[in-house]
DNA sequence: CGCGTGGTTGAACTCTGTCAAACGAGGTGG
DNA sequence: CCACCTCGTTTGACAGAGTTCAACCACGCG
C-alpha cells in the first residue's frame, strides 16, 4: 500500500477542499509514481517545456516563476507539501512558467496518461483535481488583488498569513513558529517589491511585536494584528473544513 | 438548431484553444440556456453568492472584481463575447469575487446540473472546459507578472494587446480600430494604477503615434511598438491556432 | 440647458526603488 | 582550527515613478 506517511499532505490537501471519496484517494495513490529527492534550486520544469508528467510535492517547498526580458523575476506561486504545482500541464501542453524547488525536496512524478485515465474512470477524482486547479486560480486572483491594491506591509502580511494557513491544512504549520525556506529576495519577487523593502517592513513588524522572520523561521506573536494588516480572509482558499484551531487561528 | 450567430463567439473561443469535437459543440449548444439582455453595470453575481448556473457572454463586455475594505476596487478579469466568466462556479460553490457588465450585454445562463451532466457524458467537453479555466489561470499569472514587475506604460500596453488578441480570436477585433467599452478608471482598477496615470500614459502613447484610445475607441497605429512596450507574447493564451493575420498581427 | 459621467491638467507629496557598501552566519578546505 | 567564501541580510543616502488632491473641461442625454 502506497499510503505512506509521505502522502499524507496530498491526502489532507485534497480532503480539505473536496469531498473526495476514499476510493478516489486509493486510486490516486495507486497510480505509478516515481519519487525523487532533489536539492534546493532544482529546476523541475522550464518555461516552454512540454511535460509528460505531473509533479507532486511530498516534502519541501517549490515555487513557480517567470523571468522577464529585463532579467527581473516574478514568482507566481509558492507550493507546499501536498501540492500538485503543475497539474495544469495535464491540459496545457506548454509550460508558460517554470517550476523549481525552494528547499531540498522530495517529489513524486505521475505520468499524464495514467492520471488522465483515472480522471476518465472516476469523475470524483476528476472533479477534485479540476477543483484544485480552480483554487490555484482563486489564489492568483488574491495575489492580483494584493499586488494591485495593497501597500507593501499588507502584501507581506498577506503572504505570511496565506502560507501559514496552507501549511496548517497539511498540518505542517499548526504552531506559532514555522520554518519557511524562503529568502527575503524570493518574497520580494513574489510580491512585486524589492528585498530592501521586504527587509525594512519585516523589521517594522518585529519592532511592533507582530511577527519575527529571521533565518527563515517565522514566529507569529500577534496573529489577529497580522491578519488585520493583511486584510486576510481565508475564504478564497475554499476550504470545506475550517482552519485547524491553534494559537493564531 | 441553437447554432445561432450569437453563439459563434463561444464556438470560436473553444475552437481556438481546444480540439473539441463537432459533437461536443453540438451538445453544449443544446444545453438549456436562458438568454437575457442587461444594461451596463448589471451585477450578474456578487461576492459571496452561491450560483446555480454559469454565465455565458454573447454580446458586450463583462468584468470580475473585488472591493477591498478601504473601498478600493481590483478588477481581476475582463470578459469578452464567447467567455464563460464564472465557469469556475461549477466546482467552487462560493463566489470569491463579483461579476458585472461593462457595457449593455446579452448573456446566457446554463444550469450547473445540465453542464455537469454533460461533462460526465462527454469528456471531450469536460476537458475543453477544464482547459478554459486553466487558461483563465494563465491569464491571471500574466496579470500577476505585469502588476508585480512591469511599469505603468508596459502594463497599459499589455492589457491593450491582450484585449485585441482575445477579441480577434472571436473575430470582433481583427481590424486596427475597435470599440472597447472600458473607462480609464476601469483600466486603472485592473492594472493597479490610478486613472490619472492611465490618462497621462495614454496621452504619451498618442503623442508617440502608438495607439489612440479616445471615447472608448482604440485605434492602433504601431502594433509592433505596442507589443514591444508591453512585452506581450500571446503564448500564455495557449491558442491551438495562430492569431488571425490582420494589420497589427 | 443643466446635470452627470468620464476625461484632462497642475502641483505637491510619498512610498518604494536604486545604488552601494558592510555585515554575519554557515560551510569548506587547507 | 582558522581563514575564507558565499549567500542572505542590513543599513544609509538619494531619486523617481506614481499618487493625491483639487480643479476644470467636454460631451451626451433627459
Amino acid at each position: 500500500m502506497k499510503a505512506h506517511i509521505r502522502y499524507r499532505p496530498l491526502i489532507r490537501n485534497l480532503r480539505s477542499t473536496t469531498e473526495i471519496a476514499e476510493e478516489g484517494i486509493r486510486q490516486l495513490l495507486e497510480l505509478p509514481m516515481i519519487e525523487q529527492e532533489v536539492d534546493k534550486g532544482y529546476e523541475v520544469v522550464h518555461e516552454g517545456d512540454h511535460p509528460t508528467r505531473c509533479c507532486l510535492v511530498l516534502e519541501g517547498f517549490a515555487f513557480r516563476y517567470r523571468i522577464l526580458v529585463d532579467g527581473s523575476r516574478q514568482i507566481v506561486a509558492f507550493n507546499v507539501p501536498g501540492d500538485l504545482p503543475d497539474l495544469q500541464s495535464l491540459h496545457l501542453k506548454r509550460m508558460d512558467h517554470a517550476l523549481a524547488t525552494l528547499s531540498p525536496a522530495r517529489l513524486a512524478f505521475i505520468p499524464h496518461g495514467a492520471l488522465r485515465d483515472l480522471t476518465r474512470k472516476n469523475y470524483g477524482v476528476a472533479d477534485a483535481l479540476w477543483r484544485r486547479t480552480l483554487i490555484d486560480a482563486a489564489i492568483l486572483r488574491e495575489w492580483v488583488t494584493a499586488l494591485g491594491r495593497k501597500p507593501a506591509p499588507a502584501r507581506i502580511a498577506h503572504i505570511l498569513c496565506e502560507l501559514m494557513a496552507r501549511l496548517s491544512i497539511v498540518q505542517l504549520g499548526n504552531k506559532s513558529q514555522v520554518r519557511l525556506p524562503v529568502t527575503q529576495n524570493e518574497l520580494a519577487d513574489a510580491l512585486g517589491l524589492t528585498y530592501v523593502t521586504i527587509n525594512r517592513t519585516l523589521q517594522d513588524f518585529s519592532r511592533a511585536g507582530i511577527v519575527d522572520f529571521r533565518h527563515q523561521v517565522l514566529t507569529i506573536h500577534n496573529w489577529p494584528e497580522l491578519q488585520r494588516i493583511a486584510g486576510f480572509d481565508p475564504d478564497y482558499l475554499h476550504l470545506t473544513c475550517p482552519l485547524p484551531k491553534w494559537g493564531p487561528f
